[in-house]
Formats: structure tokens, C-alpha cells, sequence
DNA sequence: CCCGAATACTGATCTATATCAACTACACCT
DNA sequence: AGGTGTAGTTGATATAGATCAGTATTCGGG
């Protein structure tokens, strides 16, 4: 059983100003999140469903392969990494978590949880108890179409990386997609720090560190970017786009 | 616009003989399609939107990228694959569907189709139109359950072929998987007709079209499989299950 | 502030698979 | 049937990126 969903206990949720941070009307978040296009009492509805859960420590696992499927979760800071465990014991990385994205819908088919999902940061979620949303859905056309989205949005995510590019398109899609989310959550697109290490970012795209490693460096030599170990500055936004599409030969 | 998703005409659903054959309570797919633990009154609200189509040759395309997402679709017989066309102008192959899969539910969150689907053979489909199924799901628990699941399931599907697989592992798990989804048609899961080319297997899988050939060639002298053409027989099922899952050093 | 352990970088090889180049065998048309 | 085009196979070579090896940097703990 992992504790990190646990519910807030009633005599929290009735703790007012502690109740009032969890209102997803006064969330940080806005609309990022789920809650898109829902009207005020639909908001309330939701909310009485949401959990948030305390501070998770940098390396806190909140779902572990195997666990019976309850809840997806919603990052609200911080940032996760999901991975599973292949028939050698190697760490496959098969995602990154930024504020405002849902963790844990591709475990629904199965009923279990199939990759575990560790915090990268000090980072805080919120629970959203997935029996409970699916009902609530079915009177929130909204809320229907958002789970919908989501799903949708990951399948194309999926099929992006799953593309065969090679070392450099990978690395600059990967600059240019944190960016992009950066950005959407009000961050800057062109400085920014790599949560993950780089045996992360390289067992998620499918590289050897070293490959990580040298194009960055190459990256940098090229004057597209400046990296100085975590930290990223983007100076040439356009050519990193170019560099993640295929070289035309 | 594609004429192919056309809804019969209520000429068409009128006649009484055709209209049985739509039915899916008399579908020869059984449960495999969308209606599972659905009571008979609810498959019959199912049954209303669902609208079959007319016979589609080899060739003929179902979807195109940038048409409006209006429909999923369902393959009744034959099959398809979908496919996206990269900044180089080059074909890549997403996925084959085969009887009793649903097309189509990446396009939900871009509000349009980014893949284009093909016929591989002389098929049929029904088409789901999507809105009056997420309609219809709001008062049927079931039917929402698993559009959820379905949409799940591609998701893990991906997450499997963008791991960081060897050729021999990609064609292994290629052959078994084929294998599984015929078994659970009905069909012979030692022998099938791989409906689709070398070139869009090795697509699919992010090969050369020579190396699929190869490692075919050398499944055979292993005596995993007989490969005539397109005609495939599995031999030894458990050891082509093994090469399928990465080799411990 | 120092020490050991991670983590990251750089250079030297190695290798799996792509690419290039023939060649073969059907499949389809007239 | 014969001819032509496409799909598949097989061999030779090239190469992107992995692996191996060594060094440098950062970080956490006493």
C-alpha cells in the first residue's frame, strides 16, 4: 500500500484554510489540470472528490508497478519520472511529469499499475480517485472529454517518441517539448533546469548517457544552447526546432 | 470528405435482413468490439448509432490525416494500418488492426485524424460516430469502462514498442503478438497471413526492410517458424517467446 | 574541509543495423 | 505466353551510436 495517496483525513478537510489550498478554484494551476471548462458548481463537485496529498520527497515513490489501480494523480509542483523494470532489471524511463499532468491512466486496462512513478523534486500532487471521476464524468460532459483528451494527447506523445529518430532529433524534440510545457505553466521556455539526470533523459529517449552527453555538448558548440549541468538556456530557439526535424539529405 | 464512413441510409437500416446483419448482438466478433457486459437492452441503443459500412477494397483509405474527427472506427474483417508521413515525406507505419480493434481514438484531443488508415485487404468496419458514443457511455458505466480501457491499452501497446528493443527482439515480439490477437479471433495462432509488406513491417518496427528479411531467414534456420511469402507457421512458440524478451548477458 | 561515491564528460573502439548493390521471383498487364 | 514492374532476398560496406575506459566534477556526510 503506498501512503502518499492516502486520502486527507476527514478532520483535514475540515481544517478551513487548509481546505480553501485544495479548492481547485483558487489552484495555482488554473486550468492546466483537469478541471477545463467546468462551471463553477461543477468545479465544487469535483473538488469534493480531489485529494492533495503532503510533500513528497525526492525519491518518494507515489505508484509502484503492480499496485491495484485507484487513482490517477495530478502533479501540482515538482516534477516525477515513471519507469518500469525490464526482463534484465534495466530501468526503462517512460515519462516525465510536469505540474498540471496526469499520472497513471495507462493503468486502467489492467486494473494494476505497470510502471512506478518516483518524484524527481520536492514535489506535491493531487489524488483523483478514478471510480469517483468516471461517475462524476457521466453528468460532466466536460470532465468526460477532458479524461478523453488526455488519454488522446498521450497516445500521440507516445507514437512521437516511439518514431525512429536519431540521437540529435531526439535530444532537440526533448529540449523543445520541456520548453513547451514549461512555458504553458507560466515558466520560461528559454532557461530552465533538467530535473532528471542525464541516465534519465537518456534511458527515456533511448540513448547511452554518453550519447546524452555529447550531442548536449554539440548543442552547445553549435551555439543553440547553453548548458551548464542542469541548467539549460536555449539561445536559438528556431534552429533547435529545425535540428528536431529530419535532416532533409 | 470520406465516403467510406457514410452512415447507411435509412433505406438501408430498413430493410430488415440487412439491418439484422448490422446488429451487434448477431456480430460474428462476439464480444471483441466495444459492447462487453452490456446488458441486451443497452446493446441496443448501441446498435442504433453504429452504422456498417460497405465492403473496402485493398488501397482504400478510411481516414486521412487532417480529415475531422467525427467517427472511430472498428474493423470487422481484413485489415488496416495506419500511418503518418515524417518531414522527409516518408511513410511510418503506426499500427495494424484486425478484427474487433478500434481506429481512430488518437485524433480525440487534436479534434482531427493525424494519421492516415488503409486497407491492407478487402475489409468491412462500422463506424462509432464518437460523440453519440460519449453520449451514450454518460448512462452506461460499461460502455465508458471501456472506451477508457481501449484508449488504455493503446497507450500501453506504445510504451512497448518505443522501448529500446534489437531487431530480433522487435520481430519476435511482432510474430507473438500477431499470434495472441489471431488466437483471440478465433483464428489458427500457428499459422497466419501477414497481410501487410516487409517494408511496412520493418516501418512499424523501425527496421530496414532487409534486416526483416534477415532475421526471418534466420528464425527459420533456427526453426522457430516456417516463412513462405506471406504465410507464416510458428514452430517452436516457446522459443520465439524467448527471443522476443531481451537476452540476459 | 576533506574524502568517497555518484554523476558527468571525453576519447578510443566495437558492433548492430542501415545503406548500397545485385539478383530472384512472383504478380499483373496486354 | 512474354515483358515489366514491384516485393523480397542476399551479400558487401558504411556508420551512428553503444560500449569500454579513464578523467573530472559535484555532492553529501563526518
Amino acid at each position: 500500500m503506498n501512503n502518499v495517496l492516502r486520502m486527507n483525513t476527514l478532520r483535514d478537510s475540515r481544517r478551513e484554510p487548509n481546505r480553501a489550498q485544495v479548492a481547485c478554484s483558487q489552484c495555482s494551476l488554473g486550468e492546466l489540470c483537469l478541471p477545463k471548462d467546468l462551471t463553477d458548481e461543477e468545479k465544487s463537485r469535483f473538488e469534493q472528490i480531489v485529494h492533495r496529498s503532503r510533500p513528497i520527497q525526492a525519491g518518494e515513490h507515489i505508484f509502484r508497478s503492480g499496485d491495484e489501480f485507484k487513482s490517477v494523480a495530478s502533479v501540482r509542483t515538482g516534477c516525477f519520472k515513471s519507469y518500469a523494470i525490464d526482463h534484465e532489471g534495466q530501468e526503462q524511463v517512460l515519462g516525465f511529469h510536469l505540474p498540471g499532468e496526469i499520472i497513471g491512466l495507462d493503468a486502467i486496462h489492467q486494473g494494476r499499475h505497470m510502471a512506478n512513478v518516483v518524484a524527481l523534486d520536492t514535489s506535491a500532487i493531487c489524488s483523483l480517485p478514478f471510480n469517483a471521476m468516471t461517475n462524476l464524468a457521466r453528468s460532466m460532459p466536460d470532465l468526460q472529454n477532458e479524461l478523453f483528451r488526455v488519454m488522446s494527447q498521450r497516445i500521440s506523445e507516445l507514437e512521437t517518441i516511439a518514431g525512429d529518430l536519431s540521437a540529435d532529433e531526439r535530444i532537440a524534440l526533448f529540449l523543445v517539448s520541456l520548453s513547451g510545457r514549461f512555458a504553458k505553466r507560466g515558466y520560461s521556455d528559454k532557461e530552465f533546469i533538467l530535473a532528471m539526470s542525464r541516465r534519465d533523459i537518456a534511458s527515456y529517449l533511448r540513448l547511452a548517457t554518453e550519447t546524452v552527453s555529447r550531442v548536449l555538448a554539440r548543442f552547445q558548440q553549435r551555439g543553440l544552447i547553453k548548458v551548464d549541468r542542469k541548467q539549460v538556456r536555449i539561445l536559438d530557439p528556431d534552429k533547435l526546432e529545425e535540428a528536431s526535424r529530419k535532416t532533409v539529405q
